[in-house]
This record gives C-alpha cells, structure tokens and sequence, in this order.
DNA sequence: CTCTTCTTGCGAACACTGTACGCATGAAAG
DNA sequence: CTTTCATGCGTACAGTGTTCGCAAGAAGAG
C-alpha cells in the first residue's frame, strides 16, 4: 500500500520537473531585477536561484563565478545605452550632451553599478560597452578631433559622467539605506553638525544656499554645469 | 597532583595578559595595511583581529560596523591629500592641477578605494573629507569663480579624477588578480579578440597606437589631457 | 526499441563571513 | 576592600561562494 502509494506520489508528484532551462541570459536577466529592486548586498546565488525557481549550485552551469556574473550584469545595463548617430558635425556637442546625460540617466536608475564600476571599470570589455566605444569614437571622429585624440576625449567625457554619477548614486543609496528622506537628512546635517561645520564657512555657504532648493534639480543643474565645461574644454581643441 | 599542576599552569601560562589596548585609530591604519597589502576582499574582521593579536569581536568595542570601519578607512586615506595655499590667483590652475594629481596618485596608491567610493561617495562627511573640500573651495574662491559656482567647479575636477582614477585603479586590480602582466595581457587582447575587434575598426586603431609605447607613460598622458581639458573649460567662466 | 553518452539540475558539505550575546578580567572609583 | 565600569574574547548563528558527486532527462547510435 505504502508503496503503491508511494509510487503513484512519485508518478503523480513527480515535480512538475520543471526542468525548463535556464538560460545565461535568463539568469543575468533576474539578476539586473534583484539588484533593482533589493540592492547590490541582496545580491547572492542562493536567492537569485530561488528567484528562478532553480537551486543556487544550477546557475554554475551558465556563469563560472559570481564575478563572472557581475560582468555580464555591468555589460547588460551598458546595453541600455544608446549613442546618436550624428552626420553633421556641428552637432557633436548635443550629441555628446545626450551621451552623458544618458549615461547618468543609466547609472541612477541602476544604483549599484557605481559600486561595481570600481571593481569591474572599462577593464572588462563585454559587447555592449565595445559597441558604445566604438559609436563614441565615431561620433568624435567625424565631429573633427584629431584621430590622436578621440580616445582620450571620449575617456575625459565618461571619466566625468562616471564620477559624477557615482557619487549621486552613492549618496542616494545612503540615504535609502539610512531610511531618513532627503529633508531629514539634510536637516540632521545642518543641526547636529554645526560646530564642525562653523570651522568650514564655505561648504556652509554651499550648504545653506542649497537650502530652500528642490534637491534633484540642484543635482540637475551641478551636473549640467560641469559637463559643459568638460564639453567647452574639448570644443577648444576644435578650433 | 593533576590540580596543582593545572593551578601552576593557569598561574604562569596566564597567557602574559596582553591587554595592550586597542585603539580606533590603530584599527584602522591597521586596516589600511591590510587592504594595501591584501586587496580588499581580504579584509574581514578576523584576519583584521588576529593581525592586531586581537580577537575578531574586540574590534566592535571601537568600531560599530565593518561599514563604520570602512567609512573610516576612506577618511583617512583621504587624510594623505593637501591642497596647496594661493594667495596669487593667476596660480589657481597649477593649484588645481597639483590637487587632482595628488588625488590620483592617491586612488592609484591605494586601489581599493575605487570600489568604495561607489558606496561610500563623499555622502560621508569624515574629517579629512570636510577639510579637503573647504581648502578646494577656498583656492578656487581666490580663483575668481563666482560664489554661486566653487562648488560646481570643485566637484567637475573632483568626478573627472575620481572617475579616471577609478578606471585605472579597477585595470590595474584585475591585471593583479589576473596574475598576468600587463604586456601579456595586451597581447591577449590583440590576438584572442581580433575578430570582435575587426568589427570596431577604431577601437582596433586605438589599441595599436599604444601598442609599441610604455602603458603607464600612456596612462599618465591620458590623464593629464583629460585634466587640462577641464581646466580649460573652468577658465572660460574666469573670462 | 535498447544502450550509451552528454548535458543539466541539485542536495550536501566546506570553509568563511559579519555580528549578538555573555562571561571574565583588569583598571578605576568610592 | 568593595563596587563599578570598560574592554577583550569564546561561542554561536545565520548566511555566503563554491566544489563534488549523483540522478534524471535528452540526444544520438546500433
């Protein structure tokens, strides 16, 4: 009986054997999402294998380390990107405006890649970041910067943008990570820190002349304001 | 005969009580060893605790967190930079230009921090940090930049540093990790990848320019052209 | 159809990790 | 001396990345 039973339990209950393949990209796919929604330090093998109804040890079929995993997971956000294609080369400087103002757009929606860009940096070459090398450099080309200069013109421009934005996304990590929203923080700083910041008059200015301002737009604006002047000093190069 | 014995042993093996104090700031210039000389995957509180003949749960006596701790050890790497004094505002790009070489040389000094930055940024505001930017804001104040842009301008040379220091700094790591050297690892770039590179024809060219020159001498130019660009870009707003 | 080979998922295990808790020991204070 | 307090540390727990060996299905050969 027990055994019949048992039997037809296994014939019955035979687990739906899911055996419906995992796929590389399915995996970095469901990797992207977890990091989103819960954040780099949510990231390990045992819930991104639960996230896909596999046992943590099945992902080491598709992706060789945890390490491994993380590049392809930079390489697949920098396919987000997108680079115009630009003819006329009085255009290059909207051009490379929307390039960098595309990449932060990236990075801020994606927090954890500023984390994992110091790991990881340009070194590892995934497709997704050549063919973005490859449409920047064309896109300077033709906007008339010596052949000798492309390459560093372009890692000026993305040296700015990453900076940049990595420090955004570190400090909007904080503050989700701290739970306070940005009024509360702002509002901690400028209380509990006065004495050490009566020793620093001028990030105080800076400090309170943020003050009654829409943090984000102030961010907007800062960013703006440098990347135009990394774009005016390439444009001396021009002519 | 067994008690006595072991009443003996627990008198003079009383293992030399070394008591010797621990101290916050001994933690952490340890900890700063430990990451320069190991990377930083191989700080944890254990091998810290042990290095200072010390427990790995004596630490969290002086340290919350090993988030606090790293928080710390940023600050004080931050602490080996000095920007210079200008009285004369004609030297604020010479000043400028120390400062971001300074900054670099320290990334490149201690390469780990270029994966903390992503998650600490300049959110926290350590002691080293405060005093930093204030000087910055101060040369640039003498500059001539109006009040309402120091702090723009100071965080434009600030991200572009950051970001090229954290490019070179993540290369540099995964050649080490890498075991290979640098000459290796370009050649394998150049033959295993030749035919993705053929379908980025100007990547390909940027990658045989450098191939017959000495890669830290690149590196550094690289830098420097990217620096002055800024620069260049700042100066326009001094008129 | 059977038999073999190959791919893929997975449970168990190992060496680590960060950290909470409680105890013990030494120094300081009353 | 006694009491209080700060500090070091052993133990324990939950969770990590990763290896290994086994099993179950797929695919190909006869």
């Amino acid at each position: 009986m027990s055994g019949d039973q048992k039997s037809i339990d296994s014939v019955w209950t035979r687990p739906r054997r899911q055996r419906e393949q995992l796929s590389r990209e399915q995996i970095v796919a469901e990797a992207v999402r977890l990091l989103d929604e819960e954040g780099l330090e949510a990231l390990s093998m045992r819930r991104l294998g639960t996230r896909l109804n596999a046992g943590a040890t099945s992902l080491y079929r598709h992706v060789a380390n945890k390490d491994e995993l993380i590049e392809l997971v930079v390489d697949e956000v920098y396919g987000e990107l997108d680079v115009p294609d630009v003819s006329d080369p009085a255009n290059w400087r909207s051009a490379a405006g929307r390039c960098a103002y595309s990449l932060r757009a990236m990075v801020l929606r994606h927090p954890w890649v500023a984390s994992l860009l110091g790991q990881v940096g340009l070194a590892y070459l995934g497709p997704n970041v050549l063919r973005l090398s490859e449409r920047m450099l064309a896109m300077l080309d033709t906007a008339g910067f010596p052949a000798a200069e492309t390459h560093r013109a372009m890692s000026t421009v993305l040296a700015y943008v990453i900076g940049m934005a990595t420090a955004e996304a570190a400090y909007m990590s904080m503050l989700v990570r701290s739970g306070r929203t940005e009024q509360e923080w702002m509002a901690s700083l400028q209380s509990s820190t006065e004495q050490v910041m009566a020793e620093h008059p001028r990030l105080l200015e800076g400090q309170q002349a943020h003050r009654n301002r829409d943090p984000e737009q102030a961010r907007d604006e800062s960013f703006d304001y440098g990347l135009q002047r990394v774009l005016d000093g390439l444009a001396v190069r021009l002519g």
